[in-house]
DNA sequence: AAAAATAAATGATATAAATCAGCTTTTTCG
DNA sequence: CGAAAAAGCTGATTTATATCATTTATTTTT
């Protein structure tokens, strides 16, 4: 994990989350004075559940995954993904104080750490921040509920095609994705078993729905894939 | 059901969402001014998935269950609920303009509905107004996806168990229930098959771990109740 | 109050998916 | 680089839960 301070000003980034286009520009050097970036390598923890809320998490580059840890259990829940320009810890904001969920990089991450004291400052005094922080929150939300409601009414087979679907439209954005995504990663995005898992990727793959060479999944037929998922 | 204009102005309502408390008296005066308070007969249908986001309602009296409902499919998912003090719509301020979750009555319900334009204004002009629905917004949503979570990874009786447990101590805030919560309800709740939650609710009534006298549930074991639902 | 509709109950059966077990391949780490 | 660990694979078996079918009770409607 490499901790670099402040080489580029927020004022200059380009591809940063929307609710800071409505900061003031003295705000926004406030903020860029007090960010540090930080380098994740694949796998690394970024943000860990159950310790205290200190930072506001701005993904620059890769891609996260956010899940749940529960007591005593070695089986986690993934809950969603974070990709460049989203911000990760809107639902630790004015809450227990304490982090809700975990998150790991899937691939190696930059991201832009921003103390929460002055997160929380800026919303209490700017409310068009704070309504864009809202947007934010709901958009997130609403797409994690339809997906683990509708994955709750799905065979494994649906459930698998439902997911690969989600990860190349919505968080890799692209067909092919050489991304680390184990099949216990599958398991516990879609809450399955990883042995069910690997039986129906091989299905998909002989059914060439799907291609898998060295870790790049590449989706062959999404039409196909797209009726396996709304069957169920 | 009946609509009553203004009989009671919020500055003397005494059970109001926390966030209006953070309003000048002049915003709560505009509040009032446009507000309608409305009566639903236990069943009847508050908010209807996929109408025009119009208001957001506030509950006063009564419980509402919240559900995502399916294209061309009967089943629909009960995601959460609603008891007096809270709000109803949150997840649909600044986003689609569409409404994303049904809401039906439990009970008797009374509930104030504020347009959706002042709503939002109020939120654009006032940041610790904004704040607050933060706060609200967060807190809804990490006790949905902590339920929802833990259910997935619960056996049937572990759910039922589970959520008993949560109607109980969260929802309705007393050991017995008579607020018609049928075994539909609990399988739309709980994501099983309602000959299951018949099955179940037999076992834990045989077992005296509840009572169930025409319509009205009653916890007699809440540690039994508490130790089957952890161990799933 | 009777008829119709909906909800609850329950046994028998079917089946989807987890678990178990053993093996191979790939990745990680000293 | 080689050993150890983790991930992937696959068949056999078990089990939890849904589905089916039928009966009874309760609610709603007229």
């Amino acid at each position: 994990m490499g901790n670099l301070k402040n080489q580029l000003h927020c004022l200059t980034c380009n591809n940063k989350a929307e609710c800071f286009n409505h900061l003031s520009e003295s705000d926004l050097n406030e903020v860029s004075d007090s960010k540090v970036s930080i380098h994740y390598k694949k796998g690394e923890i970024i943000r860990k559940q159950g310790t205290f809320v200190s930072s506001i998490l701005f993904v620059k580059k890769g891609i996260a995954k956010v899940y749940k840890e529960f007591d005593h259990a070695e089986n986690v829940s993934i809950i969603d993904f974070r990709k460049p320009g989203q911000l990760i810890g809107l639902a630790d904001i004015f809450n227990t104080g304490v982090v809700q969920f975990s998150v790991a990089a899937l691939n190696n991450c930059e991201v832009c750490s921003i103390d929460i004291r002055l997160f929380e400052k800026l919303l209490n005094k700017n409310s068009s921040f704070a309504v864009d922080v809202i947007k934010s929150i709901n958009n997130q939300t609403n797409n994690l509920i339809n997906f683990h409601i509708q994955n709750n009414y799905k065979q494994l087979h649906g459930r698998i095609a439902h997911a690969l679907l989600i990860l190349a439209n919505n968080i890799f954005e692209a067909d092919a994705f050489d991304i680390p995504f184990t099949r216990r990663d599958f398991a516990e995005f879609t809450n399955m078993s990883s042995m069910s898992v690997v039986r129906i990727l091989k299905v998909f793959r002989d059914d060439k729905l799907i291609k898998m060479t060295d870790g790049l999944i590449t989706i062959l037929n999404k039409e196909k894939l797209e009726k396996i998922s709304q069957v169920g």
